[in-house]
DNA sequence: CAGTGTGAAGCGCTTCACAGCT
DNA sequence: AGCTGTGAAGCGCTTCACACTG
């Protein structure tokens, strides 16, 4: 056993998940890490060096109970106790995200969504009303928020997210194509969508040459 | 210079677009390693190493020139000239992702939207008439498609994929929650939102035991 | 004997430190 | 004098190999 997990097993966790979600859905009752490793796109020994950071959770001879390591990851992650999640920007991408059927299935909740856009304001996207940004302190004082996404223009995303920090929310991921700084004590992601459209330019531009291979 | 650039490397190439699409709006001329590590949040080595492994960008006891470096980075990424792009599933996301305004201002272009639903199909989306998924390998045989955008429920993610790399596309960028498989000469890269917020869960969850600090 | 858990080796990326231009 | 370009050192993650266990 051990304490400090690498940032990437981290991130290697939630494919786990994604991958345990499909066997329970099969009826599998027992994985190896051969086959978590099959499925995850990594192999065994990185499978079970992972679980190795957090404790022993399989049988020797035997393998790992799906649903046992299932609760076992949640717990990790801190996603046992549903999350709560904000959205501002009700454009076409906080709209989608706030009806992303993932989001419950994975233990996040979306209790409010926000915009600045008075045409916007008071319409239902999702079961939710829109409300004004400036109802954001209050909400966030009414309840726990866990993470705020960020799903606004790229010249509002600095603004609004000073505003999700200044409502004391510790947890920030953004859609908007730039880097936002934010206090240490916060976390925060940036999903680039451009970036992997690039990467994969990158790719096409390589094996255009020479016959190169490559895989996510 | 050097031939094979790191993947980190290529992943970080993609921020210094950003930062220099920043600058050059800020009409700055020149830049440092040192102005664009903070800006890209890295450090002025790791700047210098990553151009370094393509050749010689800057001047020294200057800098490097925003527009030239800008222009290198293009050609590198292969986005100098457009790139298309097809996005598959017309739902929330697929629409909203049509509309992104970023891909057109780094390159890429939308040419087509797909989706089974006979419901959808001819409707317009963002100017682009909705074409039914089995047109596909036509669209692509009578242009070249770069990039395939995935955009489906998880059910039909691998179905979809297999489809695309049928019509002879080399890349896709797959947001169902399910890792594809896909032959080696075919690029792939999965965006998992359910996993960025599954990162921030455990860093809320780290950080509530004892303070501690990340950035992305 | 099948499959886990893990020290140790291997490897790739990051950081350092400084020589070399301009 | 200032800043780039780069070998070399340092570090963290991955892979290996095998002892250990049900």
């Amino acid at each position: 056993m051990n304490t400090g997990a690498p940032r990437a097993t981290i991130e290697r966790l939630c494919r786990y998940q994604q991958v345990l979600a499909q066997l329970e859905r099969e009826r599998v009752e027992t994985a190896s890490s051969a086959d978590i490793g099959r499925l995850a796109v990594t192999n065994a020994a990185q499978v079970r060096k992972d679980f190795s950071h957090f404790g022993d959770f399989g049988r020797r001879g035997v393998g790992y109970s799906v649903s046992e390591l299932r609760a076992r990851l949640r717990a990790i992650l801190g996603t046992e106790n549903e999350r709560t999640v904000v959205i501002i920007g009700a454009g076409n991408l906080g709209s989608a995200l706030a009806g992303y059927p993932g989001f419950e299935m994975r233990g996040f909740r979306v209790v409010a969504i926000f915009d600045n856009n008075p045409a916007k304001i008071g319409h239902w996207v999702e079961g939710l009303r829109i409300l004004p940004l400036s109802d954001l302190a209050t909400v966030a004082a009414e309840q726990r928020i866990d993470i705020a996404v960020i799903a606004v223009p790229e010249a509002a995303a600095q603004a609004v997210a000073d505003q999700v920090v200044e409502a004391g929310i510790k947890a920030i991921l953004n859609f908007a194509p730039v880097y936002i700084q934010v206090p240490a004590d916060v976390g925060a992601r940036t999903v680039g969508v451009t970036c992997q459209l690039e990467y994969l330019s990158y790719f096409l531009a390589q094996s255009q040459g020479s016959s190169e291979a490559e895989e996510s």
